[in-house]
DNA sequence: CTCATATACTCGTTCTCCGAGCATAAGCGG
DNA sequence: CCGCTTATGCTCGGAGAACGAGTATATGAG
């Protein structure tokens, strides 16, 4: 076995790292990218192919000149599974290294105990192996709750325990992640904030997360808990969040605050009690939407100010309740800036992945790990 | 001319930023670091020689072995001014590429007007210049304002209007930066956050500055104003800021806030006020001091919610205050942190840096972009 | 005084990438 | 339908960086 040499492969990490990054990129792409001259586009890509790596396929031609190739995953390169792990349901797909996802599977959860469902992940984990033997090389998990180095410590929505995920993956490397960070790792790469050095991601469904990205990678922060937004204290300090601090933002913006708005009880499923509420037209429902629209656009305006992001994307319940009340949103959102940002402020997009984004932003992570130098160094060095 | 071959100095630059980082650092500690063979070692160190970045001198032997060298700034190599402005003064040093600060200077503003300042640090520069000559490769200021592509927007405490600050530089190429967000970079690189992956740096003057830091690097945002941490609306909505916004955390923080607490008029020097507020033991000013404090340290905790650091520094004003009530720090501090933080909950340190750390940031990010590949392949092509 | 230790220097080898020149596969226009 | 243009791929010699093995050197320990 040959020892490591100082970047021997970091090109090749490089044009792999474009591929994940952009599906569907031709080799002249790459080369252009990268600016790599033919030849050691030739070169490298000839490696990448010696090693099972990657494939080339004929590019459908643009205009003149002669053709170039598609780069595609090998047929026996490595592959991810990428797992989301809902409330009532999830969903896996394999993630190859040209960044495509196959074989997406949907579902639904018979029970929602805690040890039933990382039973059943695990066999998943396990059938994939099977499968796809030393191909899979990691696994990438998205969970509804709070991560913390592979272990979920709060997850309110599925009603868990604190609980180790390492087990999901067995003997594989497991990269666990929060599910509102990995949407937002989705838009940044090829969504809304595709291109944007740093973002702003929020989605609502039982309170508020999300996560603040630079250049697309999000900021873990030391254990991987960073981006829980909804647990500054934005909101009124009467208020105990069952997170245990007081005055959380996340009490100001979900289902939980409007019924308080509205005098209601705290409803059991706070999405759905939200879309009621979003179909209603007498006044109290307005106003009480209107007042949470504005908590959501003042505490969006904060982080504008801390972080001077180019862009804030919004998912999940944020997009209907920002539709139902726009003038509201907008005043408190160009309110709550500081002056020097009202003149241009950054725009606040509704998220383009929906469902898929966890999926999706949890395989762009895995796949950053794919195509790094030294896991490409020791893939090369077994083939 | 040679085309710029990729990663040609990438390791010369690797060691260069290795010298920076961590000055007085031996060439066998930099191979080490680096995980260098001892040839590539020599070969590297003689390269740097002979483009004139790098000296090397006998090291103080420790035990046994053959001695090894301490890596130097070449006489006659490259340098940085680092500027710091202040209220009522301003400092000066030139940085060398080994890290070490020389020719440190203070002046105290003779006027404060916007013109004649700039005029005064431009003719700094000119000086440098003419003692320097290309040595003198940039400028990097620190500012206490929000800074925004070298524009400088706002400056509460100098109370100038907004102002471009490229003309300080000349032809030279301007790194401006926030105060508060420059003391950060030194904390982070060479104080209490050295070696934190994740970092919030606060610091109380007038009003709350700060920043995130992410391996050492702080998140400047989309045009160099991120770290507004003041403007978060951790506070009363009933306030308005002269920021613009309501119920910002800067209006709870600082001398202002313990006016208002004491039913006092707003002090012309909040910074002064608040050191007298301090010697104070009255029991009005002991309360009035708790309240600011438990508004310091719930914010905080809001933001080690939300980024979830290794460890937060705290500068200024920051410091007395948290030793006036210790107390009510801790409790705040622990109360705003959702319950899985409690176990351990990140330190909160006094900045070990004080005055010079805005310099001291100045100088670690100028030395970033000096050390980089592309700029030290561009010194050695003149050399 | 000798040995152990840590580091520095020398040199041949390996490997990546480059650039120049040539080859190739399309579209375009007469 | 045949050259021309254009974009890309392939080949090959060369440059340069880093490595490893072997050797040299300066210190401390016993």
């Amino acid at each position: 076995m040959t020892p490591v040499r100082r970047g021997q492969w970091q090109t090749a990490a490089d044009v792999l790292t474009q591929v994940a990054r952009q599906p569907g990129i031709t080799r002249a792409g790459v080369a252009r990218a990268l600016r790599l001259s033919t030849g050691s586009a030739t070169e490298v890509t000839a490696r990448l192919r010696d090693v099972q790596l990657l494939t080339e396929e004929p590019a459908p031609s643009r205009g003149r000149g002669r053709p170039t190739t598609l780069l595609r995953a090998h047929p026996e390169g490595p592959v991810v599974l990428a797992l989301d792990l809902r409330q009532s349901n999830w969903r896996t797909a394999i993630v190859t290294l040209d960044g495509s996802l196959e074989n997406h599977q949907y579902k639904r959860h018979r029970s929602r105990r805690a040890q039933v469902v990382l039973d059943n992940l695990r066999r998943q984990v396990e059938q994939t192996q099977e499968q796809y033997g030393v191909r899979l090389q990691m696994v990438s998990l998205a969970v509804p709750g709070t991560v913390r180095d592979n272990h979920l410590l709060q997850a309110p929505t599925l009603e868990w325990a604190e609980l180790d995920l390492t087990a999901v993956a067995g003997e594989l490397p497991l990269l666990a992640g929060n599910d509102a960070t990995l949407s937002g790792v989705a838009e940044a790469r090829t969504g809304a904030a595709a291109g944007a050095g740093t973002a702003v991601h929020l989605i609502i469904e039982v309170g508020i997360g999300g996560t603040l990205l630079i250049d697309g990678v999000p900021a873990h922060g030391a254990s991987g808990a960073g981006g829980e937004y909804g647990h500054m204290p934005f909101g009124d300090r009467a208020r105990t969040c069952p997170c245990g601090a007081r005055g959380c933002w996340d009490l100001e913006i979900d289902g939980r605050a409007l019924a308080r708005q509205l005098g209601e009880a705290t409803p059991d499923d706070p999405v759905r009690y939200t879309e009621a509420v979003l179909r209603r037209t007498d006044r109290a429902a307005l106003a009480a939407v209107a007042q949470v629209v504005s908590a959501l656009a003042s505490g969006i305006a904060g982080l504008v100010n801390a972080h001077d992001p180019d862009v804030v994307t919004i998912g999940g319940l944020a997009i209907p309740l920002r539709a139902a009340a726009p003038d509201a949103f907008d005043e408190a959102y160009r309110g709550g800036l500081m002056t020097f940002h009202r003149g241009a402020p950054p725009p606040v997009l509704a998220a383009t992945h929906q469902v898929d984004g966890p999926l999706r932003g949890a395989a762009a992570l895995a796949l950053d790990q794919l195509t790094s130098e030294p896991a490409i160094a020791a893939w090369a060095a077994r083939h």
